[in-house]
DNA sequence: TTAAACTACTTAGCATGCTAACTAAATTGA
DNA sequence: TCAATTTAGTTAGCATGCTAAGTAGTTTAA
């Protein structure tokens, strides 16, 4: 691929913002078209991805998946309970996990929810074919991983003294 | 660049979720880095997008390099205020608009960031080389591009309704 | 067997993004 | 000219990420 956009004029002092405002802009724009249906951001991705994982999954699976810590779900999924889109069902076999499940009502507002998001997602990507997304995603995951190793080190650093 | 990792299975329903996720551990990583400056993450950008901008810029000029919302804005050259590092001056030639300075101490609290982002920023992109790197910033941008159209035909919609 | 360690989840409270609504200064135009 | 609009910045308060610390159930090991 040629480079229209040299990365070190652009992402070189900023680093990491840029990411973080295509983050933002992505999450808006799908946010817009399923509020309707009541849910924000957090909601609609949580929805997702317990469809995504299956009925009956555990609070702790769908946090990885999500890639977000338990005390931010919990928030979350308690939110999605009280607008009677889940239920939160304790483990009979482990008393400590707890497994969600769509409600009728849930399953319901999650096809119109699949539906809104794919129409988005078009757009979104639009002008871009998959060997561009590819690119993108292995570089997000590259420097995904670099992070994880770098945060790390620099933890264990800190441990030592 | 052949795909090492197919985008429709790593970002199709996460859409966003991955951008966030880099960009948060990114940040970390930094943050970690600076923290014995008493740097949180937005302290440190807005001072690296201060100086990249030169002293005497303004508030909004300094939000628009940011791509952040002038009230996010406010709150933390308040605090970088409050540390001593920046001072904030009304421009007499337009009473609306502050402009803000270095401090001595901010300055030599700058030279010292520099060089732990330098530093970190080479972990960071570590195994990338720059034609790929530059293929992540032209998906970056074009995506932001697109988020910003659909926003925007949304809010339109809306208005016309 | 039972005390210690670990695990899943929750609660409390911070950081940083946002919008809505405000103030005060500058600009526009009837 | 001066009332209406626009602009730069602020304040207030929400959404969603986080860490630290707590509870209760499970596992481990002396």
């Amino acid at each position: 691929m040629t480079s229209q956009v040299p990365f070190y004029e652009t992402l070189d002092l900023t680093l990491c913002g840029n990411m973080g405002r295509v983050h933002r802009l992505c999450r808006d724009a799908v946010t817009i078209a399923v509020e309707p249906l009541g849910l924000t951001q957090s909601r609609w991705t949580a929805l997702m991805h317990i469809n995504m994982l299956k009925d009956g999954v555990t609070q702790l699976a769908l946090s990885q998946s999500l890639g977000i810590e338990m005390p931010s779900l919990t928030r979350t999924l308690k939110q999605l309970e009280e607008q009677s889109l889940i239920v939160r069902r304790i483990d009979e076999h482990d008393k400590r996990s707890k497994k969600l499940y769509f409600t009728d009502q849930g399953r319901r507002i999650l096809n119109t929810l699949n539906e809104r998001i794919a129409d988005i997602k078009e757009q979104l990507f639009k002008g871009l074919d998959h060997a561009q997304l590819d690119a993108m995603a292995y570089g997000l995951i590259r420097i995904e991983e670099n992070a994880i190793n770098c945060i790390k080190s620099q933890q264990e650093e800190k441990n030592d003294t």
